[in-house]
DNA sequence: AAATGTCCATACGCTCGCGTATTGAATCGT
DNA sequence: ACGATTCAATACGCGAGCGTATGGACATTT
């Protein structure tokens, strides 16, 4: 829910104060939800104010998406920083990202408004950087250069597929225990030890 | 690309006649490009035939997914009554899928509209049931019942999100020999010898 | 042949969201 | 203190899609 603070006298706004405000309003109801007005009120004015920071809402939707872009790649470079094992650095990677499923909302939100060929080349480079991030560990773990592209991309595709199923509660959800278990049991599969 | 037949003086149309070109529809553009004057145009009509058939767009959308969950659930008894050896069943099953995109375009637009109430618990049942499909048979196959139960999740998962990757052409595509290995080393990986 | 039923065309009203135009108010430089 | 700049409110036009009303064309029944 985006709720309309009512303003309280608060400062003024900056461009990237709609970026931001953007970037959530996708993250909670999708790109095509994405409207000015709405925006606005979620910001508490009107929507004389947007106009006045950007020329139109596909000029919004491209600064948003910019600012995400340079966030993922800023985390990217920074995970790749990390020097340790490579296989335990994969695990490790693994259940932080089955347990912090929030800050992928954007990514897949975008996935659902693949669409747009402004959001589907987005998303082919992020999927790019991250399959081939993944590859080079994969490989740095010991598999074979050809084996690692492939368990990087049905990795990717895993990853994709849990969050579609779970960020959108489309299947019926695990307890604590049994996802547990699961997490575990994809990482010794896709892993092993 | 929905071409506009001139409707060459053809037959009367019939419910059926709509509820498909509106599963077309949604297969090629998404659901939420489904509008009955598109479709109507389409069928080489005007949408007072439309609302002669149907009450409103939402009662159209409601008929065409129960077409074709009836449509998905008739392949999924179909497949579990082939007779084989259950690994080698899996085997068959992961590389026609594979090589078998088409029919999945439907179910991939439906994932990008899981906002509805409907459609989202719609695709928790298919994917549930295709869920238990896949566990009984890696269980045939040797897996414990958890285990199997996980591998199931992750290779829904998988397909899920090789679904997104490919017909979306997010990503950019293999050729047939790297795909064709792509698709042994995912089998190798979530099957098994 | 007339009446009824079935399918479709045309014209209209309504809502929503985008974008523009204009005016108002707050802040900053000088 | 005064004008200029920056941010915001209000009012309006516009197109897209949904849904309605009404009537016409063709087939079927009686």
């Amino acid at each position: 829910m985006v709720r309309d603070l009512p303003r309280a006298d608060r400062s003024r706004l900056s461009a990237a104060d709609w970026e931001r405000a953007a970037l959530e309003a996708i993250a909670e109801q999708g790109v095509s939800a994405l409207n000015v007005e709405g925006l606005a009120r979620s910001l508490g004015v009107t929507k004389g104010s947007f106009y006045w920071h950007f020329p139109s809402r596909e000029a919004l939707l491209d600064a948003a998406l910019k600012r995400w872009e340079s966030d993922v790649e800023r985390e990217l470079t920074t995970e790749a920083e990390t020097p340790t094992d490579p296989r335990q650095r994969l695990r490790e990677l693994f259940r932080r990202i089955a347990h912090e499923v929030q800050p992928h909302r954007v990514y897949a939100a975008l996935l659902r408004a693949i669409d747009h060929a402004k959001i589907q080349s987005l998303m082919a480079r992020i999927s790019q950087r991250r399959m081939d991030f993944l590859a080079l560990a994969y490989r740095q773990a010991g598999l074979e250069r050809a084996a690692a592209a492939h368990r990087a991309r049905l990795t990717y595709a895993a990853y994709v597929g849990f969050l579609q199923m779970n960020v959108h509660l489309g299947v019926s959800r695990l307890n604590q225990a049994d996802y547990d278990a699961y997490v575990e049991h994809v990482i010794d599969t896709l892993i092993g030890g």
